[in-house]
DNA sequence: CCGCCGTCTGTACAGATGTACACGGTGGTC
DNA sequence: GACCACCGTGTACATCTGTACAGACGGCGG
């Protein structure tokens, strides 16, 4: 936020600059929701003027879609590293409560960040990024049981953390620690 | 849509407009998304004045509330309907991949209903109504099988429906149906 | 038959938004 | 050293938005 780089140079290129103003557009966003992007937010939220975020991106849908993409980006890397910082011998259950639990405790900077996930349902160019993003997860989450059962974790992952982030009284780890379980290990594992 | 109600009437008490409107108001967010929904859109939509829906609804939260309302009661309905038709002796998991589906086929008119539904992510107000969808799904889920596996089918439920609208080749039933019996019948029943 | 009151509507207005575009400054080239 | 192409910026404008509000209109009590 308080970067204070020398305002008054121009014509200088900077080619962090585009990524910096995508990023801004997921804290935007991460704010005020896909609905509460506007050039002049993201701009403010970037420290730069009006015109940078429209010469570096033509049109709105362009910036959107470049934050959904290192929105998508960030978040499997997370995952990825949170797969390869897992005990392999302890739950995998419990290993995935922990990482809906974290996406809930973390403020909402990233339970938000599905809000961009569901904006490529009315935004068909943003598709492909939503997809891959499921991809990457049905990936980690059937390496660690079986492509079946990936697809039904990464379902049942997508759907949790709406619903955890939706309920009221945000469900217990228990809860949702038995729900994981119940999904992996069948219904005679009660 | 072609109503030609008497548009001339005037001071007349019309108990159906408020409802006619907020059910406009669906079909603007199920075509533009949530960020679409504008009053002058639902008006036109909804064949009234402008005036009608600031009128009847005094701020747009009112009306995306009440759009929301009347949503999530509509699926709850269909939902139960749904139930009460299954066949008790075909495969839970069978009908559960009809549900899915059929909310994709219907062209865009159910699925984005969802886009209301996680509106409620960024409106407090609106939490409470999604939240008792989940609950109505986890309830008539639940009844077929149990609590938990309840729980289990409303989530995969939740985020299936949303991974299948986004995926460009949407998944076929036999794959739909494949995780709806892992999830179910447990690991073994491969 | 008359007047009041609540219901409804068309319009007006202030504010915000996306985008185009002309201008200022910088680094490289001859 | 002078020039030029190009990157970056501030501003301007047409458009759209939410909302307020004064007035039209019809039912209902007297």
């Amino acid at each position: 936020m308080g970067e204070a780089a020398p305002r008054t140079r121009s014509g200088t290129a900077d080619p962090q600059r585009r990524e910096r103003i995508a990023r801004a557009a997921i804290a935007v966003v991460a704010e005020r929701g896909v609905d509460g992007l506007t050039h002049r937010a993201v701009a403010a939220a970037a420290d730069v003027p009006l015109g940078s975020t429209t010469y570096h991106f033509r049109t709105l849908d362009d910036l959107l879609e470049e934050a959904l993409r290192h929105a998508a980006d960030d978040n499997i890397g997370a995952i990825r590293a949170w797969e390869s910082a897992l005990d392999p011998d302890a739950g995998f259950a419990a290993a995935l409560t922990d990482l809906v639990l974290s996406y809930l405790g973390e403020g909402t900077h990233t339970v938000v960040e599905y809000d961009l996930y569901v904006a490529a349902l009315h935004r068909p160019r943003l598709r492909p990024v939503s997809a891959a993003w499921d991809e990457a997860l049905v990936e980690v989450f059937g390496r660690r049981t079986d492509p079946l059962t990936g697809r039904v974790l990464a379902g049942l992952f997508c759907g949790l953390l709406m619903q955890t982030a939706i309920a009221d009284p945000a469900p217990s780890a228990d809860e949702v620690h038995a729900i994981f379980r119940r999904a992996i290990d069948g219904p005679r594992a009660a």
